[in-house]
DNA sequence: CCCACTTTGTGCGTGCTTTCACAAGCACGT
DNA sequence: ACGTGCTTGTGAAAGCACGCACAAAGTGGG
């Protein structure tokens, strides 16, 4: 039994959504030969702020050697294993789309630790083609697939309708964590992680700072064809 | 002239992420016919709570009625408008592989107000086919095409390598809004917006929470081949 | 052995975010 | 005209996140 590490349970929810950029930046540092780091050099490729690096780092144990840094072998290691990927973790996709179909072929997933194994879809022609160095099966088989194979992450690449049905038969077959690309708000219930990528969030986000950056030269005029009632 | 709302400048980030889900749950309401809607139906729908939905909606000025809720149709416009949503935004895309073609004939970008204008590649045998009805052009038309479609938000979807590159380019060409598909960190100067979707970095994330609900079971053992040294 | 130098780990102040709880405001029925 | 009932808008408190700045701890040279 090694010793516990002296973390405490609860990593700070920032925390967490920084650990993988400092995984990929380390694992990039790792690839170049570099052996050890300081707190200043990882933050500044990670595009963090160096105290903050130190105080995310801290949260996982005391790793570093003061006047030297980080080992980097070793911090890659600390961090896969706090984010749970020295464990494989098998993932389904369902929609086999546009996106579903760049998903399951996006080979490097960033790190080891996720394996696409199964991709459904509601479109009798679409199953049992082969994408990806699969089989595309068919969505009715959702339950037994997740059984099966002990898919244990759910991916939704399926158009909106679809996605709060996809949602509930993966929970209800034991998934509980999913990634939504569909643009809607999932209901599940408690316990269930949800997390959602939304590309058309994104841009209205971009667009709402980029107007205002340029001084909403625009707003003076109301734009015809909306009468308020 | 209309009479300015009385919000000042100035909305907190967390709300202006948020505006663009309370936006297409309007939106889907509308559709369906509803007239108006309380803070906590739509706090509802939108899987938020209600006095967070007041008070994000109560940055852009106060535009519900007490005792009855809000105008559907009005808030629509309102949001519509704090988000840029009312011009046109066009928006080029680099990267015209599986994920670049999936964004491309992504059709329905949550509302209008943005348009495909241009698709980019640095890949020859890409060059001159034709994808979501638009030429794929090469990478070095960048700046021209920039300028002469008058493109003011930058989708990256290139391999992690090219990123950086296209990055800078997109910045020089007078691009200030960039969404970055590519999983590195994008070096930008102040001023210019950089938004990240990754992929992986979700995984990861839902990856932890998920061995944290397992309750850890397998850190007993250490995985054989790292040597501390 | 000691001193100068480097870099980590963290206490603390500051500002942002969320949530509660309630006064203020509006509609509607009588 | 007035009271009842509902819903908004917001003050205030609690919680979280960030970043400064510095003590603690290690390295290496003399």
């Amino acid at each position: 039994m090694t010793s516990r590490p002296p973390r405490e349970r609860g990593i700070p929810e920032a925390t967490v959504a920084r650990l993988p950029v400092y995984l990929r930046t380390l694992q990039a540092l790792q690839d170049r030969g570099t052996l050890t780091v300081s707190s200043e050099d990882l933050a500044s490729a990670a595009g963090v702020n160096s105290a903050k690096l130190r105080k995310d780092l801290s949260h996982l144990g005391s790793y570093g050697t003061r006047g030297v840094g980080y080992e980097v072998r070793y911090l890659v290691y600390q961090i896969s294993r706090e984010l749970g990927l020295t464990q494989d973790w098998a993932v389904a996709i369902v929609g086999i789309g546009n996106l579903g179909r760049a998903l399951a072929n996006y080979g490097g997933f960033g790190t080891r630790g996720f394996r696409i194994a199964a991709l459904l879809d509601a479109d009798p022609t679409m199953v049992g083609r082969r994408v990806a160095s699969l089989d595309v099966g068919h969505i009715d088989t959702l339950e037994s697939v997740v059984r099966d194979k002990g898919v244990s992450i759910g991916v939704i690449t399926t158009p909106a309708v679809a996605a709060q049905a996809v949602a509930t038969r993966f929970v209800e077959a034991g998934v509980s964590s999913i990634l939504n690309f569909a643009p809607v708000v999932l209901n599940v219930p408690d316990g269930v992680d949800v997390r959602k990528v939304d590309l058309s969030i994104e841009l209205q986000i971009l667009a709402f700072h980029a107007q205002r950056r340029n001084g909403d030269e625009d707003h003076g005029a109301e734009p015809a064809g909306l009468e308020l009632t």
